[in-house]
DNA sequence: TTCATTTCGTTTGTATACGAACGATGTTGC
DNA sequence: GCAACATCGTTCGTATACAAACGAAATGAA
C-alpha cells in the first residue's frame, strides 16, 4: 500500500528510476556480507571463507597443482597463491614441485591442516543452514537451483 | 541419473559429506564474479561497481554525510573513505566538513559526478538485465524476493 | 629438432573489505 | 557546567580480488 514511488504530491521528483537497492549486484553484496558476518562467528578455527575454500576442496580432491586447486575454488592465478602462501605460512598446506611437470607447484595437506578440516567441516556446514535460515525448506532449494544458474 | 554419489562400487570412499561447490556462501561468490565481468564491460565509465554504488546513491540522495552514505551503500566506514577519495581524486565527488556538525564530511557529487551517473545509469540497468538473463522473467521475481530476505 | 604456442607460477599495482585503535566533536545525564 | 557516552572520520594492518607483464617449462607443428 505504499504510494506509487516516483510522485509526492503533485511536484515532479526528477524521477531516479534507477535504485541502487532494487539492483541484483547490490543485494548479492550484502547477502554475501552477511555470510561472511555468519561465517566469522561460527568457522571456529581462525580462517576466511577463501581459505576455508582451498582447505575444504583439498580436502576433497588430495594433493592438487596451485593453478587446478584456483580453478576449482574460482580464484585468481594471484588471488589463490596469496592463499596458499599464508596457509603454508601457517602450517596448514605444504608445497613441492611436481616431478612430472616442473611448472607445477603441487600444493597438499599438512596432517595439521587435515585436522583443521575436519574440525571445520561440522561448521561449515551449520554456516550453510544458519545463512538459508530465513528461508523454510522449498525457498533453499528454489533458491540454491536459480543461483546455480547465474553461476 | 548420476550414480548415488558417496558410494562407488562397493568401496568406502570415506563419506566427503561436505563438497564446497554446494555450498550458499561458495556460490554466492562465484555469481557475484559472474556480476563484476558484467558490470566491468557494460558499465562504460570506468567506475568499479563500488564506486558506482557511492555514485547512483550520491544521485539518489544528494548530498550526504560520508558516513551515512557507508551505511546506505552498505560499506565500512574506511571502505568508504577510501572510494570517496578516489572518487575526489578523479574529480566526481567533492567534501566540506558539514557547517551543522563539525564532525561530519559532507559529499556531494561534482558536476562531471552528475554527468557520469547520468551517462551510466542506463548501462546500469542492462547490467542487472544481463546478469539475470539466464532466469525468466518469474524465476527472476522469485529470486529477488528470496535473496531480499537473506540481506 | 626447433620454433611458436600454451600453461604455470610470480610479481606489481590498484581497489575493495573490515577489525581495531585513535582523536576530535556532539550529546546527555546529573 | 561537566563528566560519561556516542558519533564521525582517519589510520594501520591484514586479506581478498584481479589485470597485466614476465620468465620458466611443456607441448605441438613444421
Amino acid at each position: 500500500m505504499s504510494r506509487s514511488g516516483s510522485s509526492k504530491r503533485s511536484a515532479k521528483p526528477s524521477k531516479p528510476s534507477y535504485i541502487l537497492d532494487d539492483q541484483i549486484g547490490f543485494i548479492l553484496r550484502q547477502v554475501w556480507q552477511r555470510h561472511a558476518v555468519i561465517f566469522g562467528r561460527e568457522i571456529g578455527i581462525n580462517v576466511t571463507s577463501t581459505q576455508w575454500a582451498a582447505l575444504s576442496k583439498l580436502a576433497e580432491t588430495g594433493p592438487c597443482s596451485q593453478n587446478l586447486l584456483g580453478r576449482l575454488t574460482s580464484m585468481d592465478v594471484a588471488t589463490i597463491k596469496g592463499v596458499i602462501d599464508r596457509l603454508t605460512a601457517r602450517g596448514l598446506t605444504e608445497t613441492c614441485r611436481d616431478p612430472d611437470d616442473g611448472r607445477r607447484l603441487l600444493v597438499s595437506l599438512t596432517r595439521l591442516g587435515q585436522q583443521m578440516a575436519e574440525k571445520a567441516a561440522p561448521n561449515a556446514a551449520v554456516i550453510t543452514k544458519e545463512t538459508l535460515a530465513p528461508l523454510d525448506a522449498n525457498e533453499r532449494e528454489t533458491l540454491m537451483a536459480l543461483l546455480s544458474k547465474l553461476r
